[in-house]
RNA sequence: GCCCGGGUGGCGAAAUCGGCAGACGCACAGGACUUAAAAUCCUGAGACCCUUGGGUCGUGCGGGUUCAAGUCCCGCCCCGGGCACCA
């Protein structure tokens, strides 16, 4: 008979809630621990078992640091605005806010009877003005800021120096806007005709992937100059405690390369076109040009021969995405009829256009060294340019330049003027000796350049936080001032979007058309939104601070919960590496340059936890009716098994399929746990007596605590559950087991299994909750034993084993091993060439 | 193509520093209890050879270092994830 969890488990979830076992103190005496799940975002489909996977594995170890005597922040909220809702809601014709509540409560729910124990009291939802005040705020921090250089952070916008030439207070107001960290600007941008919304570079392949089709436009649009801050983004992943891969995948976001930019120049005119390369040493091998089709110069520098062909690719490119542009792998170009002038060799080179090179990155143009670039080549071969090789290979080899790029460093080769030469120099050397040149005649300098772009931060959707920004019809515009916030998102009925391109915000009248109070002037909100991602940039820090009305987080709090460089532990899916990732260290930074938070980076360790796959090895899906509702689990099996079966599985980090089978094992040993403490009815058990553990029941004990201990902190939750089968099956054995071994091993049980150690922790008769007990120490004699198993080898091969005292030297080991009829056996008729003793391990004689 | 992970029994997986490969669990087999079954408890088990004792092989593949390699080095293969015209 299985034991009663049905009862227990809600019993003491309700206990925990009267008694506000999981509340976090105001005590800032104690040592704190900042433990984070990623938040969910809640849709209304509700989980299956692999979403707790995480939540369990933190709930673990904010038990576990409680009872260390951590104070410990443990919260939870959601991430709840954004465009599945707004999409059920157009579906279903209820309002999102409605949709966002119910999906709420069912994930509440859901998650409450598994037992996490969160402290409720500091939930958050980015969808309550209260809560979104704040993001509005931080958005206008962004706004009347701009990023100086030379101390690389934010500013105040009103300390931007202005250039002496400008003089009118439009052109002053352009300029600042023009370095504001939150600005409007025509951007193309990947526009979503289904969704009605454009979507982040970021987020284009995942709609892509549910099958909706993202074009690409011209629109106006509220960007992050978020690339102001690619270097301190780069650099301070040095601090940071996150799986490496994780930290790869964000440098080659951030995509940083040391080059140079040389200026040539256009025949004829001398109009100048830069270009960016990270291999100005290559410059005498640059046989023509490329600009992206839509770079300024392209108008001047066709010829009226070529002025139809290029508009006409020009047209062509337009509607493509960067992503179809990527996609064919034959080159496409143009020649413009113009010809430009290469600095190193004075030749004159053809310019063309081609959509291989983008416009956003570098200067937006190339020159085109084919002999050393596969990219340069491929377009060289295809429309029959020359190829010259100006690097050979170190071992002076043969290459053949024309069948394929040489893009290694090696030796420079054919790379000669009156002035300078690279010839014979490696490729290192080249690149110090051409920038000098370079510099020394003004035509480039050293330059760095990053692949990252400006975050697009404006959505035409209703279901988002307003951006608070009011635009006058005279022209003009202010942020709003903290007393104005929040900028409440209007109640509407009709959330569909307006059809223009614009969000449903701009049918709302009282929106777009009213007298600011501030000013008297006529004005209008904007109606974008911000995008699902802002209120998850700073969550992490309401936390700390929920109900503060006069602040997003009061500055004392910050510094005690944020001490140690951040969070202590933040853990969720790896599949928010790049975007809520790097927002959020973005965000944080920002508020670091103003000294509204004390530490550089938000989340000092991370960890991903696995996915969990359906019985079948597939991902998790209704459409493969594979899914596992945790909800069944609870009832079927309770919620303690769910929990030590998901850690039990294997490693938190690692993907790995479910098992019905697996499940009911971790419940058989639950049972017995059960059975070790107490009788099928519930009593306590006549097995249980105050006697003194043997040496070898105390060995048991303390390698379990030892090992609980150590496997919780470095989040080894299988193995520790594997340990405590061990126990468990050791004491089983037992007659008569010692009462205080076995609440030592409840209390090494509780994180795990809270409901099942706290219903036995009061059969054994105490009061109280489990969980203010302190966690055992283990006592390092205890596990020091008399004896140790060594093996004895002859010829490194185990031929027997033997039982020897702790320490025992080489001398009485040798003796031993001698004496031993396996090893005579095998050492019989040989000579004794070798002897090999590792203490406390093995014996090992080699013999021929 | 490039950058990260990973490959160990029938299955999920263990294995600080190179030192007994396969802990723990699942599934399986045998036994005890039972009229019987379930539940529970006990025992067995990497593969192959073998009469017992035992022997040989074995951590994706091929080499190497070492008294000793899942672990270190070199070269491959396969799987998962990410990036991919970024000059």
């Amino acid at each position: 008979m299985a034991y009663p969890f049905q009862e227990l488990e809600p019993k003491w979830q309700q206990y925990w809630e009267e008694h506000g076992t999981n509340r976090t103190s105001d005590d800032t005496s104690l040592p704190k621990f900042f433990i984070m799940d990623m938040f969910p975002y809640p849709s209304g489909a509700g989980l299956h078992v692999g979403h707790p996977e995480g939540y369990i594995a933190t709930d673990i170890i904010a038990r576990y640091k409680r009872m260390s005597g951590f104070n410990v922040l443990y919260p939870m909220g959601f991430d709840a605005f954004g465009l599945p809702t707004e999409r059920n809601a157009m579906k279903t014709g209820i309002h999102p806010a409605v949709i966002t509540q119910q999906s709420i409560a069912n994930f509440k729910r859901q998650i409450s009877i598994i037992g996490l124990g969160y402290d409720w009291s500091r939930e958050i939802i980015t969808s309550e003005p209260r809560y979104y005040k704040w993001t509005q705020w931080i958005f206008t921090l962004f706004f009347n800021s701009w990023f100086d250089d030379d101390v690389q952070k934010a500013r105040p916008i009103e300390e931007l120096p202005i250039p002496d030439h400008l003089a009118t207070e439009e052109e002053k107001e352009e300029y600042r806007d023009s370095k504001r960290l939150a600005y409007v600007a025509n951007m193309p941008v990947n526009w979503c005709e289904a969704l009605g919304t454009v979507l982040a570079n970021e987020e284009v392949d995942e709609w892509r992937e549910k099958g909706y089709t993202v074009e690409r436009r011209l629109m106006r649009q509220w960007m992050l100059r978020i690339t102001t801050y690619s270097q301190r983004l780069l650099d301070d992943l040095e601090l940071l405690d996150w799986p490496t891969s994780t930290k790869e995948m964000q440098k080659n976001w951030i995509g940083r390369s040391e080059g140079a930019e040389i200026t040539f120049r256009a025949d004829g005119t001398g109009e100048p076109i830069p270009v960016f390369t990270t291999r100005p040493d290559t410059v005498f091998g640059a046989t023509y040009m490329v600009l992206a089709p839509e770079h300024a110069l392209v108008d001047t520098l066709t010829t009226d021969e070529q002025r139809e062909a290029v508009q006409k690719y020009r047209r062509q490119t337009e509607a493509k995405t960067d992503i179809e542009r990527t996609d064919g792998k034959e080159k496409t170009g143009v020649f413009t009829g113009g010809y430009a002038i290469n600095p190193a060799t004075g030749e004159r080179i053809p310019v063309w256009i081609a959509d291989y090179v983008l416009a956003h990155y570098g200067t937006g143009s190339i020159m085109a060294v084919p002999g050393h670039d596969e990219r340069d080549h491929a377009f060289a071969v295809q429309y029959g340019l020359p190829i010259r090789q100006v690097v050979a290979p170190a071992d002076n080899s043969a290459w053949d330049i024309i069948g394929e790029a040489f893009t290694t460093d090696g030796v420079g080769v054919n790379s000669e003027n009156t002035e300078v030469s690279l010839n014979g120099l490696p490729t290192p050397e080249a690149k110090d000796r051409i920038a000098h040149w370079l510099v020394e005649k003004g035509i480039g300098t050293k330059r760095i350049r990053y692949k990252q772009r400006d975050w697009l931060f404006s959505r035409q959707r209703y279901w988002g936080e307003p951006i608070p920004i009011m635009f006058y019809k005279d022209g003009g515009k202010r942020s709003l001032t903290i007393d104005e916030l929040p900028l409440e998102l209007p109640h509407v009925s009709d959330f569909m979007p307006a059809g223009t391109g614009e969000s449903p915000l701009a049918k709302v009248e009282s929106w777009t058309n009213f007298i600011d109070p501030k000013t008297g002037r006529e004005a209008g909100f904007e109606t974008n939104t911000m995008p699902q991602w802002a209120g998850s940039c700073w969550y992490y820090l309401r936390y700390i601070d929920p109900h503060n009305d006069t602040a997003f987080c009061d500055p004392d709090k910050e510094r005690y919960w944020m001490d140690g460089g951040g969070i202590d532990l933040y853990v969720g899916g790896s599949e928010h590496t790049v975007l809520h990732l790097l927002y959020a260290r973005f965000w944080h930074k920002l508020l670091y340059d103003y000294g509204y938070v004390s530490t550089k980076e938000p989340f000092h360790k991370l960890f991903h936890q696995g996915m969990i796959l359906g019985e079948d090895s597939r991902k998790m899906s209704k459409s493969l009716g594979n899914v596992v509702n945790p909800d069944d689990i609870v009832t079927e099996l309770g919620a303690d098994s769910l929990r030590v079966f998901e850690m039990f599985m294997g490693p938190l980090e690692m993907t790995k399929p479910w098992a019905t089978t697996g499940i009911e094992g971790v419940h058989r040993f639950l049972n017995r746990v059960w059975r070790l403490v107490a009788e099928e009815d519930g009593a306590l058990s006549q097995q249980l007596a105050d006697v003194e553990p043997t040496p070898e029941q105390y060995f048991v004990l303390h390698s379990t605590i030892k090992k609980v201990r150590e496997d919780i902190e470095s989040m080894s939750f299988n193995t520790a559950v594997a340990q405590m089968m061990i126990f468990v099956n050791e004491f089983t054995k037992e007659e008569t087991r010692p009462r205080k071994a076995i609440e030592q091993f409840l209390l090494c049980l509780a994180p795990f299994a809270p409901h099942i150690a706290e219903e036995l922790w009061s059969i054994l008769g105490h009061s109280g909750s489990i969980f203010l007990q302190p966690f055992p120490a283990f006592d390092p004699e205890k596990l020091v034993q008399n004896d140790v198993e060594i093996v004895l080898q002859v010829n490194s091969k185990v031929r027997s084993r033997a039982v020897v005292p702790i320490d025992a030297d080489e001398s009485t080991v040798e003796r031993i091993a001698m004496d031993d009829p396996q090893v005579q056996k095998h050492m019989e008729g040989k000579t004794l060439r070798k002897k090999i003793f590792v203490l406390n391990k093995l014996m090992n004689f080699i013999v021929s």
